[in-house]
DNA sequence: CATGAATGAGGTTTCATTCAT
DNA sequence: GATGAATGAAACCTCATTCAT
């Protein structure tokens, strides 16, 4: 007569502690911080909520802990494009691609991030580890866009961390506002069509703003 | 029975609903929705918390209330700028800044918006009101844009609707994240020198996108 | 039919108050504060808990708030014997039994003081109103002893501060410490004959200390 | 194999024990029974909070625990003092600057015993071992009073149990409500002047109420 | 029209204790 | 003998909302 229990007790700390970061994940980013709730994260986990508590000390740094990780998963995805070792008209375009898709397939990541912001980034003020990503992160696109000046094919002086922003603005705010955007405009953003005449409509608004010869954008 | 006839004097039910209102909006702006207290707007509106029910149902339809007003304010602003009678060139221009300075000066606008998006925009869903207002100035934007084209100054086949996105978003985005940006970039988005720096940046990005030669744009 | 309504719907504000600050008493002085708990206070007083928070914030106001009313209750009984009219020697004689029998009467005062002092007065630290109470009393045990000098009876010089503390501490520790002492002693330190004889104990002890010649004290 | 015979080993259950015990005391003494934490106890003895349960059972055993060697250290104190072989005046003034001087030192002594007095000794009561040791204790009082009144300096009938109470209350409770009392005195009660001025005016006290002719007490 | 009093449900967090190794 | 992982119960407190006047 075989028993089967309730609940797998589990006995593994990294395990339990990654089924709860995961968990948190998403409850935070589909409620916000305020209208993420402890239960369902023990609920959508299947641990007891004592755990969490345990593991993480209370709902902040639960949120922290979301937090950093999501910003560290984005820019480990970045690094992995090697956009250093790419032609610099085709690092620009890339980014551009690539940053539209990461937001696209982790809708999590604009949420949370808009929820930091609420709370004016109280959680994540003087972290060390997001600013250091971060700067790595510009310091890169400063070298692509030093590049492709030296080439003539870019415009000189063009500030890299505004077309960081920008870069990011375009797809971000499209996609966080999907939903009032779709009730102002009345019609679905995320449409394949529409999609897919954002990422040209961004590309285009991108190349321009970085080429000498804009022209050749298209 | 003294009346002052002169000033258009307020019904106490009248002043009350727009005391309210305007607590709310800051309430909600501060907080979002859910992070958002009842008492605590009726703290700011100094009036009994019973009235905000009496006045509004709960707090979903006061939510839906400071929406409304949110978006009816905007696009009333947008108006009495008179784009439609200016040369296209000047008129994105102005946009441009004009959407800037809205959002700088009213920062409750970003985060309403966001915190409905985090909704899903269920208040704002099948709104008919903000859909007329918002339809009304993307067929503005259309004009502007077609004049431009006529002129030849503009690059024909500019889709109106992503403009507009595109306006709001280089503003938008970067007065959103001035919190997690100065957490991870570290410094103040909000530096006299840095707002400068980023309305040029942005009229930089959208005449580069508009116009047929760029190198006129600054 | 008529229907008992499970609780009495008092719609008596100071009335809810005075249950609400008596249920707390005892279940302090029961208790102690870090074994009290809100949600028994609330079924003594048969009020809903919410309306405890209502009234006085939190666990620690509330019982600030007993121990306020426990020390003015005090003190009050106190001025109720209009020492002040008294010969000197019957005066003390008075006090020393008054305060026995104050003690014996309200168990609850000996508690709620010890719990205080485990926290190291942290709710009453800085408190006026007790403050302002004690030094009444103590000018007033000043006076009797001034008083009972001048008349020759007393000693001269008997730091009035020192006597009420030892009146109180002879009269207190026996009693706070019955239950050890129960334990120790092993025999019961409320018997009617313990209790007297502990009472002539003590104005053995106060008198022989006050008078210039004790052999008159019994 | 080396061992260190010449210091007598301890083994490590036995050390486990007695550090359990030490921060037992350290945090009943602290917060009272209510307010001690398990987790707490296990951080001040840098032990696994298992070995708790295993060495003691529970929280209610462990507070027994350090109960008895509470009482047990300050019996055996007071036994080093030898008081049997003391001139009886002499031994009587030793007592009373020893008690005072114990609780001084040892002020776990003072908030263990009103959290066992709280929960009315439950875990005390019917305990033989700390019976015992009091017995001993009043018995050698008793024989101090009748061999000062044997010599004539000491008064006859003196209840020895309740001038053991009488004696530990005029120190205690001083102690004991220092925080209360710096409260609603406005003064430190732990000032040195403070102290010495207590001590003397216990001296007094006690020392009257044994002596024939009190004014040969200071 | 206005208000202070009141509430049930549910929020985060803490607790003593036990499990599995 | 020793330990980190895990837990059910219950603690304090908060919330949107309704009641009675």
């Amino acid at each position: 007569m075989a028993v089967t229990p309730s609940a797998p007790r589990l006995r593994d700390a990294d395990k339990s502690q990654l089924v709860i970061l995961s968990a948190a994940m998403d409850e935070f980013s589909q409620y916000g911080y305020a209208g993420a709730r402890v239960d369902r994260i023990a609920e959508r986990a299947e641990i007891n909520k004592r755990l969490i508590y345990y593991y993480f000390g209370n709902k902040d740094e639960l949120f922290l802990a979301v937090l950093e990780r999501t910003y560290a998963d984005i820019r480990a995805a970045e690094q992995a494009l090697h956009l250093d070792a790419m032609d610099p008209v085709e690092a620009i375009r890339q980014l551009v691609s690539f940053t539209w898709h990461y937001y696209l397939e982790h809708p999590e990541f604009i949420t949370l991030v808009n929820s930091e912001n609420l709370h004016e980034a109280r959680h994540l003020a003087g972290n060390e580890r997001v600013r250091e990503l971060q700067q790595a992160y510009v310091k890169m696109v400063q070298g692509i866009l030093e590049r492709g000046a030296a080439t003539g094919a870019f415009r000189k002086g063009i500030d890299a961390a505004n077309l960081c922003i920008t870069i990011a603005a375009v797809g971000f705010y499209y996609l966080s506002n999907q939903h009032t955007g779709r009730a102002i405009f009345g019609h679905d953003f995320t449409r394949k069509s529409a999609l897919a005449a954002r990422l040209q409509f961004n590309l285009d608004t991108v190349m321009r703003l970085v080429l000498r010869h804009p022209e050749q954008a298209s």
